[in-house]
DNA sequence: TGGCGTAGTCAACAGATGTTGGCCTACAAT
DNA sequence: ATTGTAGGCCAACATCTGTTGACTACGCCA
């Protein structure tokens, strides 16, 4: 009776998504996960009832996209891309399952469907096209976060922060307005 | 003894890719692979040694990337992804695979680093930027298969060909060249 | 001090998975 | 007809997986 359930239920948590983050859905067992907390396999049932309910609870995500003036939605979204997947690691828990798992991508296709399209709808006042268009932002800054921290390409590892806002930016805000 | 020793082999690896393809690598189980190929699992085994070698073989993937005119090689490039992917399984394997399995992902930085890039130099003749022009193509272009194929973001899926090519050139060719 | 609730452990289960070795069987050459 | 070879199958293995239920030990409250 050391720790108190809510203190045990967030150390489980927190290893959870760094597994799942790391090594994706299949490969991040419940014995490896309970041992980066240290504590019994059981426990993490015990807690969470089920691999899935634990994998739902560590894939909670919301992209929290923030007000953007619209001559610079393309950097601002940029930018807010990269330092939400570098903080939270629930981005990269649904990246790395997303691509096997169909529930983690209807997960996705909520969260970038549902939240940059109103961006979007709110910058062109087209609704016609805006599905299109958040798909197309969705799709490059997917790529990015692909090529940079999944594959982990070279170049794009050794580029800073500033580097690929000033290349893709001015290609997120075709795709938002033009 | 019905078939050939090599027919037997080809039919083996024809479900291997499409059950990488479809799965990824762990999913994609021997069993469910000879069941497909209506063979006993143990044959695979004697094929091709171990799952990782059959893996490597339904793997085998090379771009081909045509000669392109330096004033519609993003066009062309969109257009000749499009295809090679709806064509060739290999391609959607190692994206599948690649996301969890770093040998997987090896092979998409050596593929994409290596063919693309050569194509960029012959454009540009800028060799220092080369590298980094190249993964921005790269990442742009794997975004799209993400979510077109893979995440089925529902308008990416609905859109015609052309419809990506008219979207995507622009922004592939600026990476190429500007 | 005694007991109760609850955090934690242990051991085992049932099923799936990669992998192995032995056995069978059909064909072709002798 | 015999026999050798090679394609094919079966059953089993060891291991790993999620999951379960019984058991233990601590610390609070009466």
């Amino acid at each position: 009776m050391r720790r108190s359930s809510a203190e045990t239920k967030a150390v489980i948590l927190a290893a959870a998504r760094e597994r799942f983050a790391a090594d994706g859905y299949d490969k991040a067992t419940i014995r490896a996960i309970a041992a980066d907390a240290r504590i019994d396999p059981a426990m993490v049932m015990r807690y969470f009832g089920t691999k899935e309910k634990l994998f739902a609870a560590a894939a909670e995500f919301d992209l929290e996209l923030p007000e953007l003036a619209p001559d610079q939605a393309g950097a601002g979204l940029v930018r807010h891309f990269l330092r939400k997947w570098e903080a939270d690691e629930g981005l990269q828990v649904l990246l790395r399952t997303g691509v096997t798992n169909e529930a983690a991508a209807e997960r996705m296709r909520t969260i970038f469907g549902g939240q940059v399209m109103p961006l979007v709808i709110g910058l062109t006042g087209d609704p016609e096209r805006a599905p299109l268009r958040a798909s197309l932002v969705a799709s490059q800054l997917l790529g990015l976060a692909l090529s940079r921290y999944i594959l982990k390409f070279p170049p794009m590892v050794a580029a800073s922060e500033e580097e690929l806002i000033a290349w893709l930016s001015p290609m997120i805000q075709r795709y938002l307005t033009e």
